[in-house]
RNA sequence: GCGGGCGUGGCGGAAUCGGUAGACGCUGCGGACUUAAAAUCCGUUUCCCUCUGGGAGUGGGGGUUCAAGUCCCCCCGCCCGCACCA
């Protein structure tokens, strides 16, 4: 018997589709609506891993999926190929970040290829070549010109000893990640975009995403963290400034017990610079680096600057003047009024600096005197109370009093604040786009003008020294000042590389366009991305950059389009058991044997292996997979039906050898069950015979219902779920007696639809199958097969049958029958009897089609 | 710390609107075929019991309901994000 030869076919498809150009895409196909799928592009690291193809992997389905559908279907695929892992190859390997990146593009185009991806090859963009980032850079200086770009002073993680800043991922435990050595906090004058202009749009443009997770667009709300409350000034004793405070909770003002403002609020220096302890306690603070989760997880430190305020509305009641590590200059005023009661931080404040902790909302049915916090502070519902004009209002009443007293004592006024804070654009690295900006001593800041544009990075750059490479760079920098013609200098830092993906589903669009990013008329048509699938990481950053990236895009008439995803779809993560040997190093999961007893040792020394956790795959903890290995040694389309079988796509998924067999498995038995059937060379009518068997009816109808239920499934991405329903119809195919040709025909049947509705999911072996049954077409072509409807509708239903909501007996009953003829037929049976003896029917609930409940006292 | 999510057999998971918990796969166990093994095929696999039946059971505790994996409240555990990783 012929076996089915995995590497062979799979290679055969994969050129078959490249020199029919299956998947390249014209833009306004007649009688075709479009449709843009679209998978986050990967950044080039090295080989693929299993997130990608998990991620891929679920985009093709998609993609087939609608191709088979009718629609004109775009899938592109790109690189996000600026960044610092090209840096540290540099460093670390002495290769050149464009050497190292498109070395490793080429090699991962290659495995993506090798897993039979519906890629329009044709719109492939690399964002690190200056025919992309040339775009980028004319978007900036049309951001300038439109006032969406502005400089300003903003803090750093700054190393001291390799003269570098930090991400905030190089920063462990307050230090270099390289060096050691404790990181400062550092200002520098930085590139921003104003994303807080477009908050509210933002925001109200979160209710029309309905294609969106709800707990994305949740996220996205809080991050840009609308709140509406009080900004006002507080009377510095013996001081001639104010502290301007922001609350959300004004109506909390009479519990307030101190006022405490950043550790870099300009106050802060004025007010402690020459006391004791301040320049100890502001190292302490700047060694937390920028990073809001450490600054937030720290321990409460605060500085008290000796000052005291005036509360606004008791007479001499003074507050102390804190500086305190836990409040972020970025957000409101820098400043706030601590209310310990009611506030979680402010309670550990004041517990740990003994300050008053006073309630003033007591919750429903408590008394205000006897009130007594317990270990924290309470945040919820209630009245006021101890608050003098305030007493008995609720929250919202008292916060609307409180903000129009201090309007009329001139102190202040009530605001609408966000959380979100303009996007800092500016990076002190070599590897990402030049931005495209001169400073001159005489002119100032001045735009390269654009007939001058690319900035194109130079290639001979030193990794030796500390520092920016492009600062250090001995020429690169100097120029003349387009405007005055004098020596100036060039912006030496390049681009966020958020910068780059906040665009590139636009330059897919039009990949080829030397002249502009992407010509209006073809964004217009493709955009927005009718589903977009990615890893929920980038729940917020990513997508809100993109989002307002668009907004700011069409601002300047570049498109239409401001939504540029329509659905999204968010896949979780691969996860993977862990493996240590003897010594507590990490082993490779291809290093380690089971034994039968099911303890593990190392494949080649034999040393005892311990399983650990099964965690997120990553290079440090050594459990990933290669899926190189897994397409060589099992084919691709195996890696595929596996991925998508066990989990649904929005878990975790857990990777398991076994899985992976089974998925193999079924392929091979697909094919068998198939070649099996085309050896006994049926002899079959083109239509359906008359007069089929009723086994020959059940195995029809299962068929078309499998067609119609697997439609719905992928639609509603639930791929494990289609590919069961794959494997009834299959073990129903295999179960299936044929007695005659009538009876093959419904088998052929059968197995041609199983064929089609999978071939999206493992699309090899599925159009070798098709081929092998005699089609000329190729399914990458052919529409999705017809549901008859007729043959799908049941006249008899399954029915529980339940005593006090405990299940008794099942029943068949025809589908429609009467309430009162579903309770007889429950009610006579022997298990209903038996449990109903002797007690008395109070009554007996019938739910159509489904049960019958009988309630016994 | 703040924001968001998840939790169902030995394992991954299924269960449309509150209506038969455990589809499908994996593993294990038993059997067939084989000189033998692999492959393949068949059966079985939530737990407990006094087993022609019955009881318990969806992270833990409480509640609503004729009926709760699903709704409400409290708690526990794990995961993601937190603005210079991508």
């Amino acid at each position: 018997m012929d076996r089915y030869n995995i590497q062979e076919t799979e290679k055969k498809w994969q050129s078959l589709w490249a020199d029919k150009e299956a998947f390249i895409t014209e833009d306004h196909v007649e009688g075709k609506e479009k449709y843009y799928v679209l998978e986050m592009f990967p950044y080039p690291s090295g080989k693929i891993h299993v997130g990608h193809v998990r991620n891929y992997t679920l985009g093709d389905v998609v993609a087939r999926f609608r191709k088979a559908e009718g629609y004109n279907v775009v899938h592109p695929m790109g690189w996000d190929a600026f960044g610092l892992p090209a840096e540290n190859a540099a460093i670390e390997n002495g290769r050149h970040p464009a050497e190292w990146t498109y070395a490793n593009i080429a090699v991962m185009r290659e495995q993506l290829k090798a897993m039979g991806l519906s890629f329009d090859w044709s719109r492939e963009v690399a964002t690190c070549s200056p025919d992309y980032y040339r775009h980028e850079q004319k978007m900036f200086l049309d951001f300038f010109k439109n006032d969406l770009a502005y400089r300003k002073e903003s803090v750093v993680n700054w190393d001291p000893v390799e003269n570098t800043v930090l991400a905030n991922e190089q920063v462990v435990d307050g230090c270099g990640w390289r060096s050691g050595a404790p990181v400062e906090r550092r200002t520098l004058n930085q590139w921003f975009l104003k994303i807080s202009a477009y908050a509210d749009e933002l925001l109200e443009g979160l209710d029309d995403l309905g294609g969106w997770p709800e707990k994305v667009r949740t996220m996205q709300d809080n991050w840009i963290g609308k709140s509406q409350g009080l900004q006002f000034k507080w009377d510095i004793n013996n001081y001639d400034e104010d502290v301007e405070v922001f609350t959300t909770r004004p109506d909390t003002i009479f519990g307030a017990s101190f006022v405490g403002i950043a550790p870099d609020h300009p106050l802060a220096e004025k007010l402690a610079g020459d006391k004791d302890g301040f320049a100890a306690f502001i190292q302490q603070c700047q060694a937390l680096g920028t990073s809001e989760a450490a600054i937030e997880k720290a321990d409460k430190l605060g500085f008290d600057t000796g000052y005291t305020v005036n509360h606004p509305f008791v007479e001499g009641l003074t507050l102390p003047l804190y500086i305190a590590n836990f409040i972020l200059m970025d957000y409101g005023t820098g400043a706030i009024f601590g209310v310990p009661a009611h506030d979680q931080r402010d309670f550990e404040f004041a517990t740990k600096y003994g300050l008053d902790i006073k309630p003033v909302v007591i919750p429903e049915g408590e008394d205000a005197q006897g009130f007594k916090l317990e270990d924290k502070a309470y945040s919820g519902e209630g009245k006021l109370a101890n608050s003098a004009f305030l007493d008995g209002l609720e929250i919202e009443e008292a916060k609307s009093l409180v903000i129009s007293k201090i309007e009329e004592k001139n102190m202040g006024q009530g605001k609408t604040q966000y959380r979100i804070r303009d996007w800092g654009v500016s990076r002190q690295r070599y590897w990402g786009c030049p931005i495209p900006m001169i400073h001159c001593a005489d002119c100032g800041v001045v735009a390269v003008p654009e007939d001058q544009l690319p900035v194109t990075l130079p290639e001979d750059v030193s990794f030796e020294q500390a520092g920016s490479p492009l600062a250090n760079h001995p020429t690169w920098k100097h120029t003349k000042c387009p405007e005055c013609g004098k020596d100036a200098q060039r912006e030496t830092d390049t681009f966020d590389t958020f910068f780059e993906s906040s665009w590139y589903f636009a330059r897919y669009c039009d990949a080829q366009n030397t002249n502009k990013g992407f010509a209006k008329d073809k964004a217009d048509y493709w955009l927005p991305v009718d589903q977009y699938i990615g890893g929920v990481e980038h729940a917020v950053m990513h997508l809100l950059y993109a989002r307002f990236f668009m907004r700011a895009l069409s601002a300047c008439g570049y498109t239409d389009v401001k939504e540029p995803f329509k659905a999204l779809y968010t896949q979780g993560m691969v996860n993977h058991a862990t493996y240590k040997d003897q010594s507590g190093k990490w082993v490779f999961p291809n290093d380690v044997i089971k034994q039968d007893d099911g303890s593990f040792k190392h494949a080649s020394t034999g040393e005892k292996v311990t399983e650990g956790a099964v965690i997120k795959m990553s290079k440090s903890k050594k459990n990933v997979i290669d899926p190189q290995e897994i397409m060589d040694s099992y084919g691709a389309d195996a890696a595929r039906l596996f991925i998508l079988s066990d989990s649904p796509p929005d878990r975790d998924l857990e990777w398991s050898e076994a899985g992976l067999e089974g998925a193999w498995r079924f392929i091979n038995k697909l094919h068998r069950t198939v070649h099996d059937f085309i050896a006994a060379r049926p002899n079959l009518t083109a239509d359906a015979p008359k007069g089929l068997s009723d086994d020959s009816k059940t195995l029809r109808a299962l068929t078309h219902k499998t067609a119609h239920e697997i439609k719905a499934d992928i639609t509603n991405f639930h791929m494990n779920k289609a590919v069961a329903r794959c494997r009834e119809l299959y073990n129903a195919i295999t179960g299936f007696k044929a007695v005659n040709d009538d009876d093959n025909w419904a088998l052929k049947e059968a197995l041609e639809y199983l064929i089609r509705v999978m071939n999206p999911m493992i699309p090899h072996v599925t159009e070798q199958l098709w081929q092998d049954f005699g089609h000329t077409e190729n399914l990458y072509d052919a529409p999705w097969p017809l549901t008859d409807e007729s043959l799908i509708v049941e006249d008899t239903v399954n029915i529980a049958v339940q005593v006090n909501g405990k299940l008794r007996a099942t029943i068949k009953l025809p589908k429609d029958i009467e309430k009162s003829d579903a309770e007889d037929s429950a009610l006579s049976e022997p298990a209903v009897q038996r449990a109903i003896e002797g007690k008395t029917i109070r009554k007996v609930i019938v739910v159509p089609g489904r049960v019958v409940n009988v309630v016994v006292a």
